[in-house]
DNA sequence: ACCTGAACACCGTTCAAGT
DNA sequence: ACCTGAACACCGTTCAAGT
C-alpha cells in the first residue's frame, strides 16, 4: 500500500555520477546525440552545468559511461547450460539489441579500445572459443574475428539510426534502400542489383546472426 | 626541364570541391578530426569560412567526401587475374592500408550507409563472393559478413589511433596493452590474460587477414 | 557566379564564489 | 565536499555586402 507516495522526488536527490550517466541514457534515447549536452543534462538534474564536472571528467567519459552502462547490463546472463555456439549466439544477440534500443552505442563502444564495454565481450566471446577446443594459437584470431564482426554492424545499425529519420519503421527503411539499388548504374553495380530484391523480405536481425554462424563455422572447420 | 618554375601557386588557384577536399584531407591528416575546422580549413585556402558552403553543403558532406577520396583510390585496382579469395584479400588489405594511413577514415566509413565509399567495397567483394560459386540465396549473407568484419576492424583501428598519443609506435603501443590485460582481474579476465603474452608479437595487418580468412572458410566450408 | 568576413546561436569547459 | 552560473574560448553555419 502507499506505494504512489513512495516514489521519490528525483530533483531532490542529490547529484550522483549514477544519476547523471542514466540522465545522459535517456537524452541519448530521446533526443540523440546531438542533443545530449551539459546545459540540457544540467536542466534535466535542475543543476548547471559546472556540477556535472564535479562527478564526471568531461563529455568523453560521460559517453564512455552511458556505453558501458547499457551494454553491462546487455550482456548480463550467464551461458552455464549453453553449447558455445549458443552462448556465443546470445552474447552477439544482446549486442545486437541493445544497438537497436540504443543506436548511439554502436557508435561509442569501438571507441575506447582495450577499455571497459568491449573487453567485456571479448572476454565472454573468448571463453566460448576456448569452449570450442580451438588450438591456443589460433584462438585469438578467432575472438578478435568474432570481435570485429559483431563490431562492424554495431557500427552499420548506429549509422542506419542515425541517417533515417524517427519515425520511419524498418521495411519502409529496406524499400527505400531497394529501390535506390535498383537504380544504380548495371555496369558498376551488377551485385548489388542483383541482391536488392532480397532486401525488403530480410531480416537484421537473422542476417546478424547468420554471418555469427558463418564465422563459427569458419573457426570450427579448421580443426 | 623548368619543371620546378611549373609548380602552380596554389593559393592563386580558385576555390574548388577539389581543393578542398584535399585540404581537408590533409588537415585531418595532420591534426587530426578535432583540426578539420572551417576556420582552419578557410586559413590554408587563403579565404573565410564563408566561401567554403558555396562549393560544400556542410561539415558531413565534406567528411564523406574525404573519405570517398581515400577509400577509392585505395580499393582502385582490378582483380581479373586473382583467385576470388585473393582479390577478397587484396581489397581488404587496400582499405586496411588506407584506414592505417588515415585512422579518421575508420570512423567514417560506415557513417553513411547505403552510401558511396562503402557501397563500392560491397559490390567488389559480391562479385567476389559469386565467383566463388557461393549459391545466390546466401550471396547476401556472406558478402554482408564480410563488409561488417571489414568495418568491424577499421573501427577498432580508427579507435585505437585516436588513443594513442601521435608519436607513439606500434610496438611500444601493443607491449601497454600487454601490460595493461596482463594486470586484469584473473577471475573476472581469464582468456584475455591468457593471451595478452600474444599481443606483443602479433601483427595487426596479418591478424585481419587471418579474419578474412576464416570469414572466407566459413563460407566455403558450406558447399 | 563566386567570395568575404562579421554575426548568430550555439558548444564544452573552467572557475570564483557560494553553501 | 559539493553546487552555482557567469564567463571564456571556441564551434558550424548564415547572410548581407561586395566583386
Amino acid at each position: 500500500m502507499a506505494t504512489r507516495t513512495r516514489r521519490p522526488d528525483r530533483r531532490q536527490e542529490p547529484l550522483s555520477r549514477e544519476r547523471i550517466v542514466s540522465a545522459a541514457v535517456e537524452l541519448l534515447d530521446t533526443v540523440g546525440e546531438s542533443g545530449l549536452t551539459f546545459r540540457a543534462l544540467a536542466e534535466r538534474l535542475a543543476t548547471g552545468p559546472g556540477a556535472i564536472y564535479w562527478h564526471v571528467t568531461g563529455k568523453a567519459e560521460l559517453l564512455g559511461a552511458a556505453t558501458e552502462a547499457v551494454v553491462t547490463t546487455a550482456i548480463a546472463g550467464d551461458d552455464a547450460d549453453a553449447t558455445p555456439q549458443e552462448a556465443i549466439r546470445a552474447l552477439a544477440r544482446g549486442v545486437f539489441d541493445a544497438i537497436d534500443a540504443h543506436p548511439w552505442v554502436g557508435t561509442h563502444l569501438a571507441h575506447a579500445p582495450g577499455q571497459s564495454p568491449m573487453l567485456r565481450v571479448f572476454e565472454r566471446v573468448g571463453r566460448q572459443v576456448q569452449a570450442l577446443r580451438v588450438p591456443e594459437a589460433a584462438q585469438f584470431t578467432a575472438a578478435s574475428a568474432l570481435l570485429s564482426y559483431i563490431l562492424g554492424v554495431a557500427g552499420q545499425n548506429a549509422a542506419n539510426g542515425r541517417t533515417v529519420r524517427p519515425g520511419t519503421d524498418r521495411t519502409e527503411f529496406l524499400d527505400a534502400v531497394a529501390a535506390q539499388w535498383a537504380e544504380l548504374d548495371p555496369d558498376q553495380y551488377p551485385f548489388t542489383r542483383s541482391v536488392a530484391g532480397q532486401l525488403p523480405e530480410h531480416d537484421d536481425r537473422a542476417e546478424f546472426l547468420a554471418g555469427i554462424d558463418l564465422i563459427l563455422s569458419g573457426i570450427t572447420a579448421r580443426q
